[in-house]
DNA sequence: TTGGGTGCAAACTCTTTGCATGCCC
DNA sequence: GGGCATGCAAAGAGTTTGCACCCAA
């Protein structure tokens, strides 16, 4: 992980932790601990993964918790819920930089990658205004074979 | 349904029909019913919707095969796999007149409905060539509120 | 002390698999 | 007749919910 992202892992941290308490959420480790996981990621994670991510901090949380705390930082838009077709939900934190990455999935080894392009980002606004439609979030998935496995 | 629609639909049937003996696939009632209700639709359905309109044209099919079904054409690329987060994958139809078009999905009522925009493809087909990854396919999403759901 | 936070286990939903029967070739 | 196609039921996987206990306020 570059010293950029951990920066702004760390004040991704920071602002979740604000906005949960201003929205009225108690402190509690078990929560502090998933905000903490997530803002040390660079891409989408699994449940799955941050069980295992959180177990090898030394901080096992219980699966419920996991999910409760979650849909929380989701309804606070903290953070993105994303599925990408491989049976389990992807969650990530939203920046409050405003970093943006979409995500390529490798149909082959299910690898999860992250790309960005500014085009695409204008562009996608653009059609946002266009549609009949109060657009809140957008997101881009291709699909293919990565590098390992195309051959 | 228009009728420039219909006549997509009825031509993806008949394109599926044939990739599918080629594939080597027996010919069987229960396929036929599935590729022919996905066809007439105009845009991704779930499995319990595909059930419910196989009930009411008088040809239930069983769940498991609904499911293998959409296996097969989706290995053979007749039908696309989408999730947009609502517990249950959607399916859809690949045109072989290259008809695409993209999802807006209203995170409160849950209505998906297509969008189109040539810019939005020509940038996404330029980003496709830049990623290191060999890009099959690619799907957008706009979250937010529909029409009926804004307030 | 009180009520939200947490963890475990059970419940639920969606999807896949096993197996017996039916039908295409 | 052989073997894929189908349907039912059971199994799996991921997620949510119920409930008792714990801890922050």
């Amino acid at each position: 992980m570059s010293g950029r992202h951990r920066h702004a892992g760390e004040e991704w941290v920071e602002n979740a932790t604000r906005v949960l308490e201003a929205a009225g959420y108690r402190k509690g480790s078990a929560r502090r601990a998933v905000v903490e996981l997530l803002g040390a990621q660079d891409c989408a994670v699994s449940v799955h993964d941050m069980e295992a991510g959180l177990r090898r901090r030394g901080r096992a949380i219980g699966r419920a918790s996991i999910y409760r705390v979650l849909e929380q930082l989701t309804e606070l838009r903290l953070v993105a819920r994303l599925e990408v077709g491989q049976g389990s939900a992807l969650y990530e934190a939203i920046r409050p930089d405003g970093e943006h990455h979409h995500h390529m999935v490798c149909d082959r080894c299910g690898r999860v990658s992250p790309f960005e392009d500014p085009e695409l980002e204008r562009t996608i606004e653009r059609v946002a205004r266009k549609v009949r439609f109060a657009v809140a979030d957008h997101e881009v998935v291709l699909h293919g074979a990565c590098e390992a496995c195309r051959d």
